[in-house]
DNA sequence: GGAAAGATTTTCT
DNA sequence: GAAAATCTTTCCT
């Protein structure tokens, strides 16, 4: 895996990970997937990317190199993860949605709490717990030698990626950037954006 | 300083 | 299908 591979355009980078394996070691051992499912963030010209009003301490690592984790809180209670992509100073990234367990399927199915197999990494958040990767992945070097989470060419991907609009997002929310691998069973389903409901207006005063 | 929404998942009906 | 869980970031007053 080349850092060249990833910096250059983000709807480029994006479905060129679809087939490649991310590795992730802690100390209770080793998982590896192999990536099903990805989206492209294109930063200032994205209105739904976080880099999309500049640059933030959350969304710092979007604007450095190519081949950085960029992971996120959200919910309260779920991390997702991105390979940042792109020209240095570009702030794009490729949002890892789903893969297949190539490697330590047994300890991604502790974590997770014994899901069908084919949960195990559908969805991005299921993904992170999988991996065990939390806010302590932000900003690691996916191409390092040493590096806990890495980036490997794996089998790829041959065929020609499947694509349509992302998920659950209101901003840009036309923009066909969601990559996969047609058929796959890992694959997360579509759901589109569904506002949340609205507090109630302040009711009359007397 | 406060409110609202969020690149989601799980559980319950 | 609907709703809860739960907290950070961003945006508005």
């Amino acid at each position: 895996m080349r850092r060249s591979l990833l910096a250059g355009p983000v709807l480029e980078v994006a479905p060129r990970l679809l087939g490649m394996v991310l590795r992730s070691t802690t100390s209770e051992g080793t998982v590896a997937v192999r990536l099903t499912e990805v989206e492209a963030y294109d930063g200032p010209n994205d209105p739904g990317s976080h880099a999309y009003r500049g640059q933030t301490p959350r969304n710092a690592v979007m604007f450095g190199p190519a081949g950085f984790l960029y992971v996120y809180f959200t919910y309260g209670m779920h991390f997702c993860m991105n390979v940042v992509a792109g020209p240095e100073g570009t702030p794009s990234a490729v949002l890892l949605r789903a893969g297949e367990v190539l490697e330590g399927i047994e300890l991604a199915r502790l974590r997770r709490n014994q899901p069908a197999d084919r949960d195990l990494a559908r969805g991005p958040a299921r993904l992170c717990v999988a991996l065990g990767i939390g806010r302590e992945g932000n900003g690691a070097d996916l191409l390092a030698k040493n590096s806990p989470v890495e980036l490997l060419n794996g089998p790829g991907f041959d065929g020609e990626p499947a694509t349509g609009p992302r998920v659950g997002l209101r901003e840009a929310a036309d923009r066909p950037w969601r990559f996969w691998i047609p058929d796959d069973p890992t694959v997360s389903p579509y759901r589109p954006h569904v506002p949340k409901k609205r507090a109630q207006a302040a009711p009359p005063r007397a």
